[in-house]
DNA sequence: TAGTTGCATTGACTTGGATCAACCCGCATG
DNA sequence: CATGCGGGTTGATCCAAGTCAATGCAACTA
């Protein structure tokens, strides 16, 4: 069995001249839809570590990430951090119908977005139902992977979410892969180490002890600090905790 | 400020004879609509205990829980299980455009659910766009739910989950409140230790220890098992780890 | 009335991961 | 070329929560 890909779920739709295929954007849209989203798009970039949005911030816009990895994340008053939302390549972030951001929206690595102003989005939404239904699916997808995301926080022990999380970026970020073949993959890790820990509830110590053991174990392999090679994939697999078929997470 | 309720953030909606609002009728429902969810409703009763669905079963329904308390479940392999939502009055359950639950459904208190056949729901939501919408709505606070749940699961301690858990029934339910006034407020805990424990990622006897310890600092006040008085709601809410104002948890 | 069953509590002990601290490495910068 | 800085690793120690086990306490029930 090939799991190196999950199913696709998605119909991705390349909206004008985006560089990526949106998953935002459904299937069913024709030439005037798509020329209206065109009209209100636009592009921002920005540099790892800048923040694109603070929790409590009116975002006035949603947005398609069109490379680079960003991140949400919870802040408690005395600093505690919960990651808890990966946005990768395609990925959607934005509340139709919401004024307000709940969470911090972090760009982990150089980042591009394509941004839709909020407002004719919604607009558009009214009047093509489709469009909606798409973003429902796109919502109850997200909900199933912050579920799945749950049972890891509150169930798995550490080494089980590293294994958990590296599958994902292995699996799912084909824009981060280096080479692949034969149940290897190769790919370039976006995160630091603190960063992992956010995504993981854990301190970073933990995340680099146990990085570490798994490369003892042979499961992974580095190159540098930010190069992972997994020789085997379904060896990693079994270190997740999860059922044989993996999931949806992220 | 009066802290006890949260503030509303759904127009509920009677639907024919139900004897709750349902959160996911619309408010711009007219009488056709409502008429036609009349059509293709049912009840079904379940008792404490019992399982709804199994995680993979095809649900046929989406569902509104009228009376009691279900919750949403996942199970690793090995037997750990981790609540990933928690269904209470009014609340919906289903996933329009989606075969099978990925999560367990269970009853944890006596329950009477409203369901509705899910093909002509389906089509119900194509006619008429703002029910869509209406769900949209409900998905993303779902969602936000679940992401605040997510920081409770990594970062909170063993006592800031309880009491967080706590917070979250004495103010959301109200048809579990037996008393209220001048920042008091008693209830019905309608979950088991173990329930408790699957919902916060501990083990019932840490459940057990911290309640005892809430007890002995006076935040709570236990009669019998089941029945909980809070004498003074913001000092529970302090024990927390949130800021002041709470939040949108379930 | 005594036994059973299903929660809940409490205690003793163990442990996985947190905390604190030292140190390494690559690289930018005055 | 030192110097600092942002990662990353590793070790020693600690402690919150897990584990294992005994006990309590209603509510049934035979």
């Amino acid at each position: 069995m090939n799991r190196t890909m999950t199913a696709p779920r998605f119909i991705h739709v390349k909206c004008g001249d985006c560089p990526i295929r949106h998953r935002a954007v459904c299937a069913r849209c024709d030439g005037d839809e798509l020329a209206l989203l065109e009209e209100i798009k636009y592009y921002r970039s920005f540099e790892a570590g800048q923040t694109v949005a603070w929790s409590g911030d009116a975002m006035d816009f949603v947005a398609s990430v069109v490379t680079g990895i960003a991140t949400l994340s919870q802040t408690m008053e005395d600093g505690r951090r919960q990651m808890v939302g990966l946005l990768l390549p395609s990925d959607f972030v934005g509340r139709p119908g919401r004024e307000a951001a709940p969470y911090d929206v972090t760009a982990t690595t150089d980042l591009v977005m394509c941004c839709f102003r909020k407002k004719p989005f919604e607009e558009m939404m009214l009047r093509t139902p489709h469009i909606g239904q798409r973003l429902l699916e796109m919502t109850l997808d997200e909900l199933d992977a912050a579920r799945e995301w749950m049972l890891l926080l509150g169930r798995k022990t550490a080494r089980e979410k590293i294994a958990s999380l590296l599958a994902i970026l292995a699996r799912r970020d084909a824009s981060l892969r280096l080479s692949e073949g034969d149940g290897a993959i190769s790919f370039e890790l976006p995160l630091t180490r603190e960063a992992m820990s956010e995504y993981l509830g854990l301190t970073l110590e933990t995340v680099s002890r146990q990085m570490s053991a798994l490369r003892r174990d042979g499961i992974i392999v580095t190159e540098g600090k930010r190069q992972i090679t997994v020789p085997d994939i379904d060896r990693l697999l079994e270190e997740t905790g999860d059922d044989s078929d993996g999931g949806f997470l992220v």
